[in-house]
DNA sequence: TTTATATTTAGCTAAACAACTAAATATCAA
DNA sequence: TTGATATTTAGTTGTTTAGCTAAATATAAA
């Protein structure tokens, strides 16, 4: 049961929910662009990430000094993911992110972080 | 995602979840029923059955004296249940608490009452 | 009616948790 | 190496929540 109630409590929380949405739709997502999505800071996000990846949900690899996450598509979690799918499929917030993720999504990587250290118009030199 | 979010919540807790496990075997319980497979108090039992109530999880039926719970088998609901039944399914918490509760329905609910009042063996006159 | 009783509500306390900032870690680039 | 940078960990603070007891509500029985 432990778990079950660890996997439960990973996702009863809007933000950590968001960012399972989000990975169901665009498969891989590094820390940063995360924290642009939901827009709270890099330590709260690497904790939700943290949460995620602990109870099996998500995965994640290593890129230089990147992080990138993905859904962990296990059998015990498809019936989960699906139900959660089905549940947000119509739902705006969910709608918003995904507009916001696609512009997310056309820069690199390097451009999202710049623009989080408040650099966003003037490349470092 | 607030009712997503309030169904999840609803079902991140180990004594709801238990509750729910319990309703899936039994089809009908009573809070005092509730009561006596948790061994905590009257009122908490009663707030867990209100927030799963509340989440559409279960639907109750008022019966004299008495609220009878028992799941509220929705299509919406149904997956997300059997992947709990699925994950649940070899749990000995859940076991035990299947062997307990055969126990209680052995017996009408004004007995257990009875128990909970302290008045095990000796019915009040 | 009055009394007993099953459940709910209110009010309290302690534990769990999500957010933050600051410091630590790990990797890349000069 | 040194400095820059992406992520994680530590430590703090405010909010939420699960448990309790006591009081309120609603129904049944005397």
């Amino acid at each position: 049961m432990d778990e079950t109630l660890k996997i439960l409590k990973s996702i009863s929380d809007r933000n950590r929910l968001r960012i399972v949405a989000a990975l169901s739709r665009f498969e891989e997502l590094c820390a940063c662009q995360v924290t642009e999505l939901l827009q709270i800071s890099g330590a709260s996000v690497s904790r939700h990430l943290s949460l995620l990846t602990n109870s099996t949900l998500l995965k994640s690899r290593k890129q230089g000094r990147w992080v990138f996450f993905r859904l962990n598509q296990e059998k015990v979690n498809q019936q989960l993911l699906q139900w959660i799918q089905l549940q947000l499929s119509n739902d705006l917030q969910i709608e918003t992110d995904r507009s916001a993720l696609t512009a997310i999504l056309s820069v690199p990587p390097e451009e999202i972080c710049r623009k989080q250290r408040g650099e966003a118009c003037c490349p470092k030199k």
